[in-house]
DNA sequence: GAGAGAGTCAACACCGCGTCGAGAGCAGGC
DNA sequence: GCCTGCTCTCGACGCGGTGTTGACTCTCTC
């Protein structure tokens, strides 16, 4: 993906910037992004404050790099998702909302951290918001092809609805990431999420299968 | 409510905490939070930065205490909503959703900061998670007796519901309030919201009245 | 072996935060 | 009238974090 580092590519070094990701990565799993300085990651890596700046020009930087990974690995498991709505409506919803809780679980303190940058970042913001974008989309378009076939009921204009359950999905999984209270258990989550999917866009309890 | 300036109570100068409030509220209609110095409000308020120190004990302090205000706004309104959701689910549901929608359109700043700074600041956290808490109870006490009279299908626990249906509210207003693409146009929003809420509480499209 | 990168860092300038201590203004008691 | 104590004010400081500069060292190439 995108070339977020620094360097024209050559020889080692990449190893230090690659140990500044792994550095911050390791670290946001411990103390929120803004407990972590520069210095940090730079000790961490091995280098000195002002060297980081050879690989990164912000700490905002390193994360966004950090965010890219983990919305990739996310684009191609998209991808791969077996794509079998109108046989089994339900469980395609819940095996593509495990997918992504799956994913922002496993990288818990990015997934945090950029969610919370993207408030202060313009780069962050615009990434997430392309991504975020991309995911209604996809569901819009599954949104549509169930109410075109009859198998869901109009009313509600699929852009917005698909939009709406994106962006609960985004809060109910921080809220567990975070462990916030009031939240969900991390248990239950998928199960709680891909009911209300469900509900919403069928309009009933059990979706008919063909 | 709460205490949450410095100032014991007295005579004026009580006039320059409010004045320190009014200027960051205004200042938040303009800037996000952290572009907004100390600096700022104090020259906002016609006193110096260290004399600030004096009314609030850091800039957190002056967005606590201006969150607190607008919290208690939405519990007045609250406890004023009529209570009719055995006639008129639909309806009642949707002036509930409508009052939070509009309280929070109307402090747009205070509620975008504070939302943005519960990731950093405990009070902050504290304060909004005890205010969540206290809407997602409201609404779990209401869906489970829409339950047990038998008008919403069980199936998916009330409280989970209810705490992912208020997380999903507060994001979504978050995206319209800070125009975030994707999101839902301000003029639709509290429609689709609410159409959710009833679909995934009363499993079908057209909840029965009685 | 000279030149061009890539890579490194000590030292510096800067900015915003929070504190400290010395006052100014205004009570009320004596 | 003046002392005492309280509220309120701010200049000046120290601190921690950021980002930049300029000089230096490698190492690879011709």
């Amino acid at each position: 993906m995108a070339q977020r580092g620094r360097r024209t590519a050559r020889v080692s070094g990449d190893e230090r910037q690659d140990a500044i990701l792994v550095t911050a990565e390791a670290l946001l799993g411990q103390r929120a992004f803004d407990d972590i300085s520069i210095e940090d990651l730079a000790r961490g890596a091995g280098i000195s404050r002002p060297t980081f700046y050879f690989y990164f020009s912000s700490k905002d930087a390193v994360l966004l790099a950090l965010l890219d990974r983990v919305i990739t690995e996310v684009e191609h498991r998209i991808a791969e998702l077996p794509q079998e709505f109108e046989s089994d409506p339900a469980g395609s919803w819940t095996r593509a909302i495990g997918m992504f809780v799956e994913v922002f679980v496993s990288h818990r303190g990015v997934s945090g951290a950029a969610i919370a940058a993207r408030a202060r970042n313009d780069e962050v913001r615009a990434l997430w918001s392309k991504s975020m974008q991309s995911w209604a989309d996809f569901s819009t378009g599954v949104i549509e092809s169930e109410q075109a076939r009859g198998a869901a009921p109009g009313g509600i204009d699929a852009h917005d609805l698909a939009v709406s359950l994106n962006l609960m999905n985004e809060r109910v999984i921080t809220a567990v990431l975070n462990q916030e209270s009031p939240a969900v258990a991390e248990s239950r989550a998928l199960d709680v999420l891909s009911t209300i999917w469900i509900r919403s866009i069928y309009g009933s309890v059990n979706p008919g299968r063909r």
